[in-house]
DNA sequence: AAAATTTAAAAAAAATCTTGACATAAGAAT
DNA sequence: ATTCTTATGTCAAGATTTTTTTTAAATTTT
């Protein structure tokens, strides 16, 4: 039976309690620094509840205080904040040649990082070498315990069960990852995985800068070696009912076009990918001898930015492609915007033009659609930076009250 | 400000009460008729809990008690069910040419129906149609009271403030649908407008048979003189940062390809809707002189079902674009269904195997992606059977806890 | 035929959580 | 020195669910 029946959560007075504490929670990491009060008005409690609430938090060492002297009438504040230095989760990005772990705390800040290669071979190693590592980090930070693990891989993941359906780079298909984990850590410890491009979205979502601060619904679409995306909708990853909603790289753009590696044609994946925009910069300089490798997009983009043509050319037509594919996205989940990451984007001034230009082109009815196209904002990379969310989600989101 | 901030509902001993009640609810119109044991069973709740409710219920007037004489052991259950003849709800589906009012049960039971003439020039005047309308049928039925309005648009349309953004078909344009309700019904009674693919997709979440009944994730998509959509994640529809979620009509097939009224070219829109198959249909009959009239799908079809080459060929290219158009769907958000509305799956065994072989042609990596191509299980019309929903869906779901 | 068992529903007592009124804290304004 | 003002803390009251106990009705066992 592949039927997902929703499970039915009935209230009672613990459930409140769960739901207003991890409100609670969550504002003050999304509104930090910030008193008492104030969460009592954002939430609409009772001060009392949240006094008592905050009580609870201070407890599990999860917030501190400062009182803050300032000239204002009446009593000092009490500014809260969420407590560094007590609560870590460990990330790990399965990747293409390298895999990589790192150790953040629950503001989203990495406090200590390693590489090593993954091994296609044996996934099992890999596993074995992130906990070797994860140690060693731990041991030299000084953190004894972790409060969760996060994993993104690049490929379809069933991120209920924790297995890997489908990961092309390293032909893993129906591999339970999770039990894996679970051998090397067999005490009761959080452990979440899902794909790559979902990660990187929530990522942003939980630590974007700027404009994504604002964000409840968008689209991160990933543009690599190939096209992933992860969409979000009212702050929720939508996950799909086979793992698999927003492939949009693998969307046809062009019936009959392009092979792609999903074994169809037109994909969006086969025009705007990097490995496609090397690849049609390459046909543009056979003639010149001056190629670069399949995987290096990061050779072509400083040529453009210097004003070679063709390299300026190449990179153009990727932003077309793209272009015809977020419009598509547009017209399907309807985003508040669509973000894209990946190296392509220190072609920013280049490409966003031509992305524009097409998706404005089909401008539905002439109606404003206030759809907004970004270059991802985050500084770590996103990939590691959303294995992490993965877990620091779950300190977090507990259960939420919905219409 | 155009961001959506979500509203923090937090929790207290009200809204419990309200989340279980509404829960109970849905469960008894669900799998009704059903006994308090067995609801306390699905919902988790305690026996007490369940029948503090159902007496609360029973008093509302909601329900039907009836003991059932068996030879089990035990006490003789007592079923519970929907009452009949206490609560009904008003729809209106506006649309091109007629417009269509009815009274509808609880159960989705349809009691009165009428139909007029819809008014392009005089928005104002299609209210008061529906007003005059209701009122006869309401006296004729002696029923005495209206527990909700459900307005289904041909347009875009924003269903929180219940404005009309843009329906094509009457050209109207940012239309305030519900300050002109509210002038005919000052009293406080529900109002909800939505879009007509809306209306019809949530149509089919509640009262769809067959298949549809396990689907809580699906795609309506309505084939007519336009094609529209309408998207159920976790049923809920997906409404759009800018109300325009689910427009796979205007998502571009073939580049810079036939022109769409909405602009563009290449929408799946001027492939696949009636009217598009129409013109493919008379451009094959030209020398012929055989030609049906634009927005006359219904006379191509049964010339198909007997064997007219040309109908036939029209219409397997008509299955051909939406299977097209269904792939890039589901890659987009990956649902356990799509629904195809609409005159044309009368044509059903000549456009089904057409859809399939393109969809199944583009199966991802050759995963299994068990996504169902279905037609409509509704017998009323969806779109008026859906304006009936959105007012019966204020009736049951209220509050709702989630992970 | 009487007693025990089974299933269903209702009622009373116990537990949990939020609310609301009041109290306390700490500084500014009068 | 007193009163305001704002932030936080305390505790009984109120609402709701759960647990426990009764009551009800029919079948099965003794």
């Amino acid at each position: 039976m592949n039927v997902k029946y929703r499970k039915i959560i009935s209230g009672n007075a613990k459930i409140v309690r769960d739901i207003n504490r991890s409100t609670i929670l969550n504002l003050i990491r999304l509104h930090q620094p910030v008193t008492r009060v104030r969460l009592s008005h954002l939430t609409g409690l009772n001060k009392s509840t949240v006094s008592n609430i905050v009580h609870e938090l201070l407890q599990d060492n999860l917030l501190s205080e400062e009182e803050l002297k300032d000239q204002n009438v009446g009593r000092n504040p009490i500014l809260l904040r969420l407590k560094p230095g007590h609560h870590y989760v460990a990330a790990l990005n399965l990747d293409a040649v390298y895999s990589r772990v790192a150790v953040f705390d629950i503001n989203g800040k990495m406090v200590g990082h390693h590489k090593f290669f993954t091994d296609y071979e044996h996934p099992e190693k890999n596993v074995l070498l992130f906990s070797k590592s994860l140690k060693k980090m731990m041991k030299k930070l000084s953190i004894e315990q972790i409060n969760g693990i996060g994993v993104s891989v690049a490929g379809m993941v069933d991120s209920g069960e924790g297995s890997i359906l489908y990961a092309p780079h390293f032909q893993w298909k129906n591999l339970n990852l999770m039990e894996l984990f679970q051998k090397y850590y067999p005490q009761p410890i959080d452990i979440k995985i899902d794909n790559d491009a979902n990660a990187s979205a929530l990522a942003e979502l939980w630590f974007g800068k700027g404009e994504v601060t604002k964000l409840n619904d968008f689209v991160f679409l990933s543009v690599g070696a190939g096209i992933g995306s992860g969409i979000v909708l009212n702050r929720k990853i939508l996950e799909g009912a086979n793992h698999s909603a927003g492939e949009f790289g693998h969307m046809t753009l062009v019936e009959n076009g392009l092979p792609c590696i999903c074994g169809n044609r037109g994909c969006l994946e086969a025009y705007a990918s990097d490995r496609a925009t090397a690849r049609r910069y390459n046909a543009l300089q056979q003639k010149k001898n001056a190629t670069v490798q399949e995987s290096m997009v990061e050779e072509i983009i400083p040529r453009a930015l210097q004003g070679e043509k063709s390299a300026i050319r190449t990179l153009k037509e990727t932003g077309h492609f793209l272009g015809l594919g977020i419009k598509n996205i547009i017209r399907a989940v309807d985003p508040q915007a669509v973000i894209i990451g990946g190296k392509i984007i220190q072609a920013w001034s280049i490409i966003y033009p031509e992305i524009l230009r097409v998706v404005k082109s089909g401008d539905l009815y002439g109606l404003r659609q206030e759809v907004k196209i970004l270059p991802s904002s985050l500084k770590v990379r996103p990939r590691l930076l959303g294995a992490a969310t993965l877990a620091i989600r779950e300190i977090f989101e507990e259960y939420q009250i919905v219409r």
